[in-house]
Formats: C-alpha cells, sequence, structure tokens
DNA sequence: TATGAATGAGATTTCATTCAT
DNA sequence: AATGAATGAAATCTCATTCAT
C-alpha cells in the first residue's frame, strides 16, 4: 500500500500536502487566521498535529502557502494571462462571469483572502504575491478599454476592477443565493461592454 | 478622578467608553478580532485590564459595542436617510464623495467591518445592525435611477453599490494614496451621474 | 434623618453591621466562602463595596465576625448554658426540638458552618469559637445521662450529639421538607430519652 | 514517554487520569472546590496546567468526575448491596466499622462531599450520582429492623443513618484522632444492635 | 459617610509547538 | 511516517482591596 519509489513518494507528499492546505481553507475560511487553531485543522484533514508540522513547518507557514496556493489555483482557471487579448462583447461577458464563477467556487478562499489584505501587516506579507496576478489582470482590461477608445482608458478598467470587487464581495456578504447577479451584470454590460 | 455628581459621573463613564471603543477600534483593525489581544487594547487605552470589563462584559460585547458605535457613525456622518432625494448630478457626486470621504475618515472601523463580515459565523451577529444602514442608502439610489428612467433601476442601485464597496475595498487595500480616486471618479460620474 | 447623638450613632453602626453580616451570610451559604464574592455581598445589603471595607477590615475578617455573630445568636436562642440541668424526658425533647428548630432557622448559617469547619485551615481558626458553646452543650447531656444512671454517660452524650449533628445533617441535604423529621425524632425519644 | 500500542497508551491514560484525581481530591479537600485553583493541583500532580486540561475539560468536569470516583469507590469498599442481609449482631457491628474505615480511609474525600453538599446549587448536580449508593445502604438497614421488628423500621433505618453521618461528622471535624469511637460504637451496639 | 473607578495579581483556559515513542 | 502527550506562554476574565472625590 505505501508507495515504494521516490516518485511515487514524492506524489503522496504533495497530495498529503494539498489535502491539508484544503482542511486549512476551510477552517481559516470561517474562523479566520487567528481563530482557528493547528487542532481544528489537523482534525479537519484527518492527521495529527505532529504530523502536519511536518509538512509545514509553522501556522504562519501554512497560511502563507495557502495564500500562494489560492492565488495559483485563481490564476490558472481563469485564462487571464499577460498576452491575451479581448476581441469582442461576448468575451469580454465571457471573462466576466468566468471571474465570478471562480470566486464562487472558491468562495472559501477569497472570504480568507478578503480578510488578510485588510490587515495591514498581513496584507504587507502576501501583497507581493497578489500582485502580478492583478496586473495581469489589469493589464488585459487597459487594452481592451484602448480599443474601445474611451478617455481614461487606465482609470476605466480600475474602476471595472472596483466594479467585479465590489460584486464580489456584495455576494461574499449576502450569500450568493440572495445576488440578483444576472440583473447586475446586464447593468454592467451596459456600462462596460 | 471620580467626579462629585452623578451627572459627571455619568458623563465621565461615556468619555471613557468611548476612549475604549477608539482604541479597541485601532487594534481590532490592524490586528482583527481574534488577533488582538484585550491586553492591547487595554494598553492603547491607557487603563488596567480590569478595568475595561467594567465597561464592556467581554470582548465579544466590546465588538459588538463597537460595531454599533461605527455604524451610527457612519449613518449620522453622511446626510442619507430614508426620506433624501437626490435632485442633480452635483449632489450625486457631491454624495459620492462624501461617503468616501467618510471612509478614508473611518478607516480603520471599515476594515474591521470587512473582516467581520467575511466571516459568516460573525456576520450573521452583524446583518441586523447593518441591514437599515444599507437598505435606507440602497433606497436613494433607487430613488435616483427611477427619476433618471435607466431600465432596471433596482440592479443599477445595487451595482452601483457594488462600485462603491468595490472601490473602497481597492483603497483600504491598497492605501489611498496609491489609489488614483480623482480618475477613478470621473469615470462614475459618466457611467451613472 | 441622620442620626445626632453618639449613641444613635453607634446605634446606625450596629444595625449596619447586622445588615452586611446578614447579606454575607446569605451570599456565602449559597455560594461559599471562595466562591462568593465582596461585590455580591455589597449588592445584597444594598452599599457599595468601599463602605462594607470601613464597617469589615477583610473578606477574611467578615467570614470570622459571621461565625461569631451566628454561634453567637445560636447560643442565646437554646436555652442550653453551663448550669442548666435537664428534669425530664419531656424537657428532653423540648430541648431537642429547640435545637432542630434553631438550626432549620439558620439554616444558612449551619451550612456555611458545616462547609468551613470542614476545610482543616479554616477549621483551625473557628475551633476555639465553636469550643465553649459545644461544651457547655455536652456537659448539660452528660448531667443527663448520668442521671438515669446509664454505663458510659460520656459516651451516650457524644453520642447523642452525634445524632444531632447526622439528623441536622440530613436535613439541611435533603431539605427539610423532605426529610419525616416526626417519626425520626420518635425514635430519639425510644432509644435516649 | 509516550507507550507505543494503543492498549498501552489507553492504559497510560488512565493512570494519568487517576493520579489528577488524587491529586485534585488533596487539593479540594484542604481548600474547598472554590478555593483551590488548577495551579495547586497540577503542581500537586506533578504536571502542567495545560496537560490537565487534556484529561478533564474543566474544573466543573474534574470535580464532577472526583465525586463519581469517589462514590464508586466508597461503593466497592463496602460490601453493602441491594441484595445484601444483615444476618446478626456481629455481622451488623462488622459493617458498621467497615463503613467507618472506609470514611477514615477515603477522609479527603468525604470532607469534599460534605462541602459539596452543603452548597445547594452544587448539591443538585450530584444529587443523582449519590442517590443510589445511599438508598441501597438504606434498605439494608431497613430490612435489618424489619428482621428486628422494631416498632417503624424505615424511621430506625433513617435514624441509624444520622448516627452514622454524626459520628462520621464529628470525626471528620475534631480528627479522628481525639474521637473516642470505640466507646461510642459501644454505645450504638446497645442502642441498635 | 458613601461611592464606584481603578488596579494588579491571579484564576481558568487555549494553543502553537516540540518530542519520545 | 505518524501519534498525541506534554509544555509554557499568553489569552480572557475575576476580584479583594484602595482611593479620589
Amino acid at each position: 500500500m505505501a508507495p515504494k519509489t521516490a516518485k511515487q513518494l514524492e506524489k503522496a507528499r504533495e497530495d498529503k500536502k494539498v489535502c491539508i492546505l484544503e482542511a486549512a481553507l476551510k477552517v481559516f475560511a470561517s474562523h479566520g487566521y487567528d481563530g482557528a487553531s493547528i487542532s481544528m485543522i489537523a482534525r479537519e484533514a484527518k492527521i495529527s498535529k505532529g504530523l502536519l508540522y511536518t509538512y509545514y513547518e509553522s501556522k504562519e507557514h501554512l497560511l502563507e502557502q495557502l495564500m500562494i496556493w489560492g492565488l495559483e489555483r485563481a490564476g490558472s482557471t481563469t485564462n487571464v494571462e499577460a498576452g491575451y487579448r479581448i476581441g469582442s462583447e461576448e468575451e469580454f461577458m465571457y471573462g466576466l462571469k468566468m471571474i465570478i464563477a471562480m470566486v464562487q467556487q472558491e468562495a472559501d478562499f477569497w472570504r480568507l483572502y478578503n480578510m488578510v489584505v485588510m490587515q495591514p501587516k498581513m496584507a504587507d506579507r502576501f501583497k507581493d504575491k497578489a500582485k502580478s496576478f492583478l496586473e495581469d489582470y489589469l493589464q488585459v482590461y487597459v487594452q481592451y478599454f484602448e480599443d474601445k477608445k474611451v478617455p481614461d482608458p487606465m482609470a476605466e478598467a480600475i474602476m471595472f476592477g472596483a466594479v467585479i470587487d465590489g460584486i464580489l464581495f456584495d455576494m461574499l456578504m449576502v450569500g450568493e443565493t440572495e445576488y440578483p447577479l444576472e440583473r447586475v451584470l446586464e447593468v454592467v454590460r451596459r456600462k462596460f461592454a
């Protein structure tokens, strides 16, 4: 049952690390970083506290890895990359819906992300990690608004970013089932697309 | 130190309570609810730990009073009340700037507010408190967009709310000095006013 | 309203001290010495904590005075004094009923007394206070049993003391309403009177 | 220090729990429940405060387990069970001496027991636990007195119970060395056996 | 006389982390 | 690799006592 080769061993370690990250995400998201305890996370991951420490050297380190992992997943889920170019209104709306779907799916991560960035001391430690993700994003939309010849494409893109952040924030806050997403997206289309 | 008359005593108590709230806000905002300790708050307020408990019966109660206090201040700072009606584009923009100024001034409170509402268990306990404040707000803008005859005034108002939330979120996150507020507000004017 | 003469003043102080003792008794009896707080006692006595300290210099001192006061009242309620002599079976039973009535009336005191004497450190401090009260008592019964020519009057008196203590203990424990006192006293009469 | 097999581990846990109970008993008995502190108990048990909480979830829970443990030991030490029947005066006196010996041996427990049952709030929580122990006891003596054809066997048994309680109370209070137990037991034999 | 704000020590409890097995 | 007992520091909270008014 136990993996034999070095490769299998490495794979098993990776799987366990992900399993721990998932447990940590669940617990951090519902109790906050400080409100969560290592015991809770270990219990959620169905391993002992001691073992957890062989994968992540401290609670702080675990949070850090969790943020990296979440942002990476966010980056790879949305197909926005540095070179990507939005070609049509349809593509614009499709991309928007993708982002929202991704946040809905990873609601725990984004709730945690929001909590973390609101704490200046914590935010500083993760700013770099979010930066490239956000900048790629912004650039794609600056390009889109330039193509549309709006007066101040950068400001337009920043404001569009605020729209997304605001919608997501409100949805995470009130619960997605109660939010009239379709109607709001229709307004977004009228204003931006 | 103890004033003589009952009135003065009551006044002194009130002052001290506000002093503690201010300290608590500062500490909660920068460390989060669970990350903040009563010791830190007492030190910030320059009183002993024990004394804090003659004013607020528990850490939880202190947070609750802080949320009430902050939302009340927010409600009284902005002149948005149930009956208010926005009459012109100038008034619309003025109101918007007021909100932003308020949040900038009370940045600590809004950072804390954001952290709290992201934690489902905590959010539930404060939903009622925020509800009337938010509903009054929404109603004023629904009215404004109705007057402007936009297709779906409710959705427009909700989306406009998301714009505000998004801008504020981004500003709280990156720090207000780095945020190109003027240019973004210009875009808002073009889109909504 | 305030008393003028030194005598009235002294009287007022005495009254207040008794009022505090009564409050302390109630609170100590239901929470135990360590489980009771000065705040609770002051609240029960409807005075401030500060004022309490002008009457009793410490919590310990308050307990001590309470024990003295209670034992004195017990001594004065029962008409058992050093010289007293029980003359008949009727007097014997009457005296027994008096003791029981007294403890029922002063149930709080005796509950507290029991708790205190079970703690070796505390008991030592109050042994002297209870001693004379108990010795007078014992002597009266030794005399009675001598008159009755029982084989070992001292042992008989000690055992009779145990009977009283046991009945009272059981009554304090189960609650007097549930205790079949009449029937038990009838047995006592058969055995001892 | 941590044994290997699950069985050994369970055994070690059980041993440690008993070790803690013994320490708690000692400290509770000499300082009372509220007067005793977790620090004192941990020090007595030679473990850290923190560890105590992996065995007992709270001070209250520790007391509860201590009462259960003590009553169980009392029940198993005396050979009085529901079906047992006292057949002779010798057996009667033997049983009595057994009870007294048990209480002498477990003096700390009974001192604590007495303190606890004197506090109405506490007593309520332990009444059920003591009930079956006491009822079995009572029943055995009711049977004995029925066999002896005394007028009111139930009252006789209850009074006999009071005798035992009284003797034990007095012994716990004055210290067993000073109590003329032999002579008093001789009186008991004359009256009841 | 009377108040209750204020303190500081200490209470109960939690938890990140270590380590023997 | 895996466990969870063990620790110690720190958290929340309580309370006897003092003191300015």
